[in-house]
RNA sequence: CGGGGCGUGGCGCAGCCCGGUAGCGCACCUGCUUUGGGAGCAGGGUGUCGGAGGUUCAAAUCCUCUCGCCCCGACCA
């Protein structure tokens, strides 16, 4: 038969097996303090068997957890440069849907891409204040050129306000020529001293979005219509729940007059900012120039936007569906959305297993994304471990009795649910099966958020809740940057946004408006 | 950027205190038996001990510097 090979995914060797029980033991000590926010009641019934053996339990060390598994999945490595990664295929698989859907949502909006250099002169970044306060301390710099030093050092873009307003201001002339709406998929560089796979990483890959307006009104709603859309993508596609908003002027962008962000919860507790889409109103057209004549003739600054999501979603992905046994993916950008694993002991049943799931991929044909496992050096029960900790969405197996039965069992990673489904039914089960996945680790996030956010009413209210526990904290809410500050101070945490949608809070803030505290990635 | 920890075959680690021919498990290769929750036996290959300097007859081991990763804090997307 032809077996499946070039699957892009397929995993390399196996991970020991030895089990670290010392080094555990010791973490164990260390970690029994901690916050169990993100823990499972259900995790300590583990009973007879430990299905994936060597992954640091969540609860017991959840950044462990997270580096464990990202390198384990083969979504990314470390290169040898510091603070830089690189991401493998199965972790730029997971990008690659994520910019096809999402590119699909910005193109839908009347955005074009375009793409704009890497480099960026000084003289251009130094134009707005603002912008060159929040960013110089983080750029990497070109100064030489082959063997010639060059004459003005160019910033490695950190973003690209400023190579974009340097040309827009050629480009616009007239009211005619807005709005402009242009986005570009690209990396960027930020110099971080800390850096986290996927979360921050010193280059990343990212969409920014750039538009020009004739009006602030327009301006704003391009700026909201872009949080709807993040919010959309987000919560459909990565089945991450989000709260969207206003930040605060401590939490804005550097030049921006207002930054919206969507922010969710991760399983040890933290907020994660997921994206944002900012109001820059005339700050960058006063600066470079950007106008435009209006219809009455007259010359006038354009109001603009940016807006980006970054690979940093995958690390939200990974921190919000994760458990124990490895990644949980939402099956819409999955890469494998389903791996037919065949089972059999005699030469007989493989010849029949074989052409059996040869039928089975005739079925699903191009309805869900199967990669048939059939690697030859490793047992069937190797290979459930080795998807599960993967993330694979749902498993297919097929032995001598399936073949029987002319079925497949098939396995949800989310949940474990058992399923005959017999090949008749294949083609519209399979795609049903994986929307339920889908569905359920949305679910399951969002009632994690419900568990993990409180309401407080006062500062000693607010620190009492972070002195226990994490997540999110609502709390009543009129912009008052002294108390924003002290409740940093005392707690670490600190304003994510002010939720444009009050309705889930509305039952207990007896119609006060509330803001979002946490403390963030 | 401060405090702590760790760098030894592909991965996980032992060896370091007390200097003396570099080891174990897994993985990998070959063969046979296996395959419904990380298979078994036999044989085999694998190391500039993170890097640079120093001390010494001799350094994975002692000293100095440096690079990287992880954790906790401060700072920022």
């Amino acid at each position: 038969m032809s077996r499946s090979r070039g699957c892009p995914y397929t995993a390399a060797p196996g991970r020991a097996r030895a089990v670290r029980r010392r080094a555990r033991a010791v973490q164990r000590a260390h970690a029994s303090q901690r916050s169990s926010i993100g823990e499972r009641p259900v995790t300590e019934e583990k009973s007879k068997k430990q299905f994936v053996e060597d992954l640091t339990d969540q609860s017991d060390d959840f950044s462990r957890w997270y580096t464990e598994v990202v390198r384990k999945a083969q979504l990314a490595d470390y290169s040898p440069v510091r603070g830089c990664m690189v991401i493998r295929p199965y972790g730029y698989g997971l990008w690659e849907h994520m910019q096809r859907l999402l590119d699909a949502r910005i193109k839908a909006t009347g955005h074009q891409n375009a793409y704009f250099p890497m480099l960026i002169p000084e003289s251009l970044l130094q134009l707005e204040a603002d912008h060159v306060e929040g960013f110089a301390p983080q750029c990497a710099w070109v100064t030489e050129g082959g063997s010639e030093k060059l004459e003005e050092r160019f910033a490695i873009r950190p973003t690209s306000e400023a190579i974009i307003g340097h040309m827009y201001s050629r480009w616009i002339e007239s009211y005619r020529d807005l709005p402009v709406l242009i986005n570009q998929w690209s990396n960027a560089m930020r110099w971080e001293k800390v850096t986290r796979l996927f979360l921050r990483t010193a280059e990343f890959l990212w969409q920014e979005g750039h538009t020009a307006h004739a009006s602030a009104r327009e301006c704003q709603e391009e700026v909201l219509r872009m949080l709807e859309v993040y919010r959309d993508f987000v919560e459909t596609d990565l089945a991450i729940p989000v709260h969207g908003g206003p930040k605060s002027e401590a939490e804005r962008f550097a030049g921006a007059e207002m930054t919206y962000s969507i922010e969710a919860l991760m399983r040890d507790g933290k907020a994660l900012q997921a994206g944002t889409s900012h109001n820059l109103g005339q700050h960058f057209a006063k600066v470079f120039d950007i106008t435009f004549q209006d219809e009455q003739g007259k010359r006038q600054h354009v109001h603009q936007t940016s807006w980006g999501v970054s690979t940093r979603l995958i690390g939200a992905v990974v921190m919000t569906h994760g458990d124990d046994q490895g990644l949980r993916l939402p099956p819409h950008i999955a890469p494998v959305q389903a791996v037919v694993v065949p089972i059999w002991r005699k030469d007989e049943d493989r010849a029949a297993v074989t052409q059996f799931v040869g039928r089975v991929k005739e079925a699903v044909g191009e309805r869900a994304r199967l990669w048939v496992d059939d690697r030859d050096q490793y047992t069937p029960g190797w290979k459930y471990n080795e998807h599960e900790m993967r993330g694979v969405p749902v498993r297919l197996e097929i032995g001598p009795r399936d073949v029987a039965n002319r079925a497949v069992m098939s396995v949800r990673r989310d949940n474990r649910a058992k399923e005959a489904i017999p090949i008749a039914d294949l083609a519209t089960r399979l795609p049903v099966l994986l929307e339920e996945v889908q569905r359920a680790l949305f679910q399951s996030a969002l009632a994690f958020r419900e568990a993990n956010t409180g309401y407080a009413n006062s500062i000693e209210e607010i620190e009492a809740h972070f002195a226990s526990k994490r997540g999110f904290v609502a709390v009543p809410w009129e912009n008052d940057p002294a108390l924003e500050t002290l409740i940093k101070e005392r707690t670490g945490a600190t304003l994510r946004c002010v939720p444009i949608d009050q309705a889930p809070f509305e039952a207990r803030s007896q119609g006060r408006r509330v803001a979002l505290f946490a403390r963030a990635y």
